[in-house]
DNA sequence: TGGAATTGGTTAGCATACTAACTAATTTTG
DNA sequence: CAAAATTAGTTAGTATGCTAACCAATTCCA
């Protein structure tokens, strides 16, 4: 390892923990048929307490669009939620939790909260607020967008995509013309 | 605070941290041609310095042996690696860096450690520690089995097969049927 | 007001990872 | 030693995520 020993380990603990808790918690809900996915998009609805368009869905779960089109499919071929048509805005779908997913939500939330438990048991509550601060920075680093470094151009506050709120991507994207392909 | 603040966002915070890292990691190696899951893999095996059976090589990475079946192949067809059958044991293929691999290691390490730079500057070295510290136990505890607790059954000990040490998996595996005796 | 840009959703194709089930080779054991 | 079990690798099928490219509806603005 050529690096300083801290941060060399550092990536992989941030990797391997993040696998850890999600596959035990995986493993505990896929007997009641979810995956960590599902529950989350379920569970984003629940807070929301009302419909919401695909769009709003992708921003809370920090996934792309065409992710959570599938993701979507799924949870509506199993009953979980249903898709209707926008009155407002045709090109919206809303999505709202099925009776299914209602009868369960709390019995998830629970197992996950469970869990969480089990994970931070004995652990300082110190010491979990300086990981969290930690993990906060670190995360808020890593999604800052680069370019300001390497492009010289305008890259003013650009978007900084936060996905919590419910900014979409407004990126640079020109669907349209002169894209470069054939990488690779 | 009261509880139920810090343990509500952990989860998603840890989540969306080393998802942010892995994104970041991922759009600067890409341009080399070269993914995380592929750059680790080259690493591991840099490291080993030697050839690497398949086995070897999903335990170091942490992932299952149908994962890194694909992942080789891929690596293979695009020449970073080479794979040939051991003469000591014919069930085994030894895996080996090939000259293109071997030429961007540096500079691939390189990358991620820049990345790494960037990512946890000014970042307090002791708050750094304590982080990885909780990292560390989180996971431990996350990677253990369950069923000591709420499986009252016989539940022989299960093994513990930490994804860094060689040990491979040998897991709930059931392969044909009716297996399950005290092995280890 | 009418074209341009943006936004919501989709499809297509790929990468990555999993489990289940299989084959072939080797090791263990009765 | 031969049968049984384990180990290494594979294939098949699925889940989850991505980017690129597209359509349709809406909004912006000259």
């Amino acid at each position: 390892m050529s690096g300083g020993e801290t941060t060399e380990t550092f990536g992989l603990l941030l990797h391997g923990t993040a696998r850890a808790w999600r596959q035990k918690l995986d493993q505990r809900l896929k007997p009641m048929g979810l995956s960590q996915a599902k529950w989350r998009t379920l569970m984003h609805l629940s807070l929301a307490g009302d419909a919401l368009t695909q769009a709003e869905i992708a921003a809370r779960l920090g996934v792309e669009e065409p992710s959570v089109v599938t993701l979507l499919h799924r949870l509506e071929r199993e009953d979980w939620i249903t898709r209707s048509n926008s009155l407002r805005d045709r090109r919206c779908k809303m999505v709202l939790l099925g009776r299914r997913a209602e009868r369960v939500i709390t019995q998830i939330n629970s197992t996950a909260e469970t869990l969480r438990h089990e994970l931070m048991a004995g652990i300082p509550i110190s010491d979990l607020q300086t990981c969290m601060k930690v993990l906060a920075s670190i995360r808020d680093r890593a999604d800052k967008d680069d370019r300001l470094r390497s492009n010289g151009e305008g890259a003013s506050a650009r978007r900084l995509a936060r996905h919590n709120g419910q900014t979409k991507r407004g990126d640079s994207n020109p669907r349209k013309g002169a894209v470069r392909r054939g990488s690779k």
